[in-house]
DNA sequence: CATCTTATTGACACTTGTTCAATATCGCCA
DNA sequence: TGGCGATATTGAACAAGTGTCAATAAGATG
């Protein structure tokens, strides 16, 4: 058992070592805010030097915004639509696939989310970004129209109604208090219509 | 006319030095996010040594905190409803008053708001307050429950309505597109009663 | 006008981000 | 199998910003 600090540097591939960073970059944000954390103590966690991470990513901002975007990719792609099944149902199973996921994910959600908000203009243009993809899927699924129109009012409206369900999961989350997930995901999907409809331009 | 550095300190009362700097420090905020805020920048934009503002504040997130708190109360007083007229008028001029406040302020409010929702926990703590503050007034105005009775899932629903109100009034700021701002409040009032409706419990 | 309180300063120690020439690891080929 | 070369990796030195504190001087008070 060596003493304390056994230094046989392990080199790695390119590809592996972005990976391992990347990766240990998003689970290290549960513990911690974006700005907490620090290239130290990431380098030490990581057992490498930090010039390392300076080698890979250029500096502190650069690498904040790839774990950003790591973790922005995997959500995306985590909450998908399933390919077949009416159009109504896929935008269902996403929304649930979503509220899945930041229940499951809760701290290192959180620690994104807010980080990205408020951040560079970067951080939040990936940020803005996802919701952007989410709430693109809603008229994507939906062509007919069934639930929304695609007009620039109804844009703002669902825009509206992303901020309010990312607000309305994570406070279920925090408190679940007497609310089930499924009455969440009923409150949620209800939400949608009943906005459109309030804030349709009265003829 | 001194040549570059006319050292003749200038000794305040500690309350006008202080509101001084809390002042500069909101002020500033229009131009930057709260942590490119270094005391650097400030106290030479004050015309003050460094250590001044550690003897006022202690350190640099303290600081922070007290900008955001002062903008805070600023924001609430603003918006405050008027003493007399109709429950729900009351609660219409407020709203608007809150829409105009982000419309006249827009920049240090968008620093503000993203710097305490992504800051530390007293941060949040005080950009929480707020929207406490604001939601709060709905159940306080409106004491019969004409708009929204005062149960758990509706200060749920409330909560979200109001995140959906600020990412609506940033984002229309941001590019009002063909909505005025009365349209603006229509849809932000229309919303609220809308999403109670559609969320109530069906018996 | 002298004195005393205390607002204010400036120099110093320390943490954290950033750079870069030097080093050592591992695949490759003789 | 053993040396060689490309390059992944390091560590020391530097820059910039935060936090500390004994010394200084502005302005009130008598």
């Amino acid at each position: 058992m060596p003493s304390v600090t056994a230094t046989t540097r392990t080199r790695l591939t390119p590809a592996e070592r972005r990976e391992q960073l990347l990766g240990l970059g998003v689970r290290l944000l549960a513990d911690r805010s974006l700005d907490e954390l620090s290239i130290d103590l990431l380098a030490e966690e990581a057992g490498i030097s930090r010039g390392l991470l300076y080698h890979y990513f250029g500096n502190k901002t650069a690498f904040h915004e790839a774990v950003v975007r790591h973790a922005a990719d995997d959500l995306i792609a985590q909450t998908a639509p399933p390919a077949g099944g009416e159009p109504l149902d896929r935008l269902l199973v996403s929304v649930a696939a979503y509220v899945d996921y930041v229940t499951a994910n809760f701290e290192g959600y959180v620690s994104l989310v807010r980080g990205a908000a408020g951040g560079n203009e970067t951080l939040r243009g990936i940020y803005e970004e996802v919701r952007e993809v989410l709430s693109e899927r809603i008229f994507l699924e939906d062509a007919q129209g069934e639930l929304v129109h695609d007009t620039p009012r109804n844009r703002l409206v669902v825009r509206g109604w992303a901020a309010m369900c990312e607000e309305l999961v994570i406070a279920w989350r925090t408190d679940p208090g007497e609310v089930s997930r499924d009455e969440l995901l009923g409150i949620i999907t209800g939400a949608l219509p009943a906005l459109v409809d309030a804030v349709a331009p009265r003829r």
